[in-house]
DNA sequence: CCTACTATCTACAGTAACTGTAGGTTCAAG
DNA sequence: CTTGAACCTACAGTTACTGTAGATAGTAGG
């Protein structure tokens, strides 16, 4: 099998990755250094071109970096047993699943608010109103929602 | 009415707020300046309390800063129209709702590719192939999902 | 060969909304 | 007068990138 190479700007348009992004997972170690050309440019073949899909996916599943990291590990040796994958999927999953659970509590809350507001002006707003009052809230309802995806 | 003076530490209980974001707070211009005490220490009275459970409210429903801003502005103004109000937290719904979308669709495509696991080791590991080969989803069920709250 | 123009290179700053650290005061209690 | 908690400033670190500046490389046309 021989070995086609190109640059970044293709491996970018195949992964669907932007080029600042590339050399920012090679900089942290996501991906390796690839070969260079005599003008110092990087030179990519297609495996690269998979592995950097795989990240992306990954990514857009919402895994963060660490847990790409562990998932590249696990693809990277075949023998392995794949519960060490599923702990990490389902971990993924679990944490998806509080975090809409969070949003459901602050969109019931903000409907709750906009239901109540009449009109006219700030000064008998209720969303302001509740806003200021925490007690005017469906208890237990929210609490510190804004973390990561 | 008299004023009682207290340093950050009460503050900071009285509004659930840790010290160094309320410093922060006043830093990036959301809380104003307060009166020093002879040695230096910043002293508050119960309108700071108020003000900073607003922000913290807000910040806990999601609003980002920029909206908090907003919504402040309004709150000081009791002579402005509530429509305002309104847009503000419309948008915020808007947004909460969307963000449930997008993560419901993640949840599905991680069920999904749990549930093809069978165990094994990763050479045949479903999940692994999934995130290796995007044509494997569930068509347009997600992407860029990773923004804020 | 020269000139454009695009792609690429490095290095560093900026984003959101804080949190943590270092190294130094101030204050209240014993 | 000492101890210890609370406070002060200033700055670095977090996540996962994105944007910028200024320099070099590669390519197509004249």
């Amino acid at each position: 099998m021989n070995a086609e190479l190109f640059t970044i700007g293709r491996l970018s348009r195949e992964a669907a990755c932007n080029v600042q992004t590339i050399r920012y997972y090679e900089q942290i170690g996501l991906l390796p250094a690839p070969l260079r050309s005599s003008g110092n440019q990087r030179l990519y073949d297609e495996s690269w071109t998979r592995r950097l899909r795989f990240i992306r996916h990954a990514r857009d599943l919402g895994f963060d970096l660490d847990n790409v990291r562990i998932l590249l590990d696990l693809a990277d040796d075949p023998s392995k047993s794949c519960e060490a994958v599923d702990e990490v999927a389902g971990g993924q999953l679990a944490q998806v699943e509080q975090r809409i659970r969070d949003l459901q509590a602050l969109k019931r809350e903000l409907r709750r608010m906009l239901k109540l507001c009449q009109g006219g002006t700030v000064a008998d707003c209720r969303i302001i109103e509740t806003l200021g009052n925490h007690d005017l809230c469906i208890a237990d309802t929210h609490a510190k929602v804004h973390a990561r995806p």
